[in-house]
DNA sequence: ATGGCTTACAAAGTAAGA
């Protein structure tokens, strides 16, 4: 069973309906995955995401910030909506796709906390706050590491660039918040408390630079090519040689009223997992 | 010059993004 499944920080699904019909319209995944949606479950777009073709929608919204949906032509049914650092945003939301197979397939999508400004957990409470949440993503996959045969995904925007090719300048970036050293020490420790395999990486080398995000204040986004690997696709092991292709749509950073991050694609197939 | 912009909001400036 082949699944393209897609993952966009989309800053605000009210104001960005034309761009994911036109997402959809070019691409057509069969699951899409949007953070910071920033509006309440009751504000969700409901009838125009289904007039797109996503007749299955699960949502974990909150007032004006964060926010998570899970969008899908296929049936799927909420599993999980974790808190992983206590703070009670809006940032998982896992759902069951049904019809996969006998094993659960099962897809997380995830927001962590930007961190804001300062690096310094004393001066900068939001700091700690993110530190946390890649903390309790640790803790909640460590236990399940071994206990549970589920294949699962994990996508989203992480909020951390991890290779020194995941930013414009590693040096530069080394005290901003997103690349610093115990950012991606406690996300290296998320990745690792469940064997979860990068599978951008896997398909794009390493030694590539790749960006998912550049800043609205460039005055031309491209030429200054400033950008970050914030938005990520992890896959379970078992999952790892299922990931058939991977795209990085930053043509989307052009279109009309664009969200600052762009999608990125999966292409998945399940009846070899 | 990584903040130059963008978003939400009991609506003018504030908080947040990263």
């Amino acid at each position: 069973m082949k699944i393209r499944i897609a993952t966009w920080n989309i800053n605000s699904v009210r104001l960005r309906v034309p761009l994911v019909k036109k997402f959809c319209q070019k691409f057509n995944p069969d699951i899409l995955c949007l953070q910071e949606i920033k509006c309440t479950d009751d504000q969700f777009p409901l009838s125009a995401m289904r007039k797109i073709g996503f007749e299955h929608v699960q949502v974990r919204g909150q007032k004006a910030y964060h926010g998570v949906a899970t969008l899908s032509r296929l049936p799927i049914s909420r599993s999980d909506v974790l808190d992983f650092n206590g703070t009670d945003e809006a940032r998982h939301l896992a759902v069951q796709v049904e019809g996969t197979g006998d094993t659960p397939f099962v897809l997380h999508n995830v927001y962590v906390p930007a961190g804001g400004d300062e690096p310094d957990v004393e001066k900068n409470p939001k700091f700690g706050q993110k530190l946390d949440y890649l903390q309790g993503m640790t803790k909640h996959f460590k236990n399940k590491r071994n206990k549970s045969k589920s294949r699962m995904m994990l996508v989203g925007d992480l909020n951390v660039a991890p290779l020194e090719t995941d930013v414009w300048s590693h040096k530069q970036l080394l005290k901003v918040v997103s690349h610093t050293p115990v950012e991606v020490d406690h996300f290296t420790k998320a990745q690792t408390a469940h064997n979860w395999i990068d599978a951008v990486r896997e398909h794009i080398p390493p030694e590539e630079k790749l960006y998912t995000w550049w800043s609205y204040r460039a005055r031309d986004w491209r030429a200054s090519n400033r950008g970050r690997r914030l938005d990520h696709v992890w896959v379970t092991p078992t999952l790892g040689d299922v990931v058939k292709k991977i795209q990085i749509i930053d043509d989307a950073r052009d279109w009309e009223k664009p969200s600052d991050h762009i999608p990125v694609i999966a292409d998945i197939d399940l009846s070899e997992g």
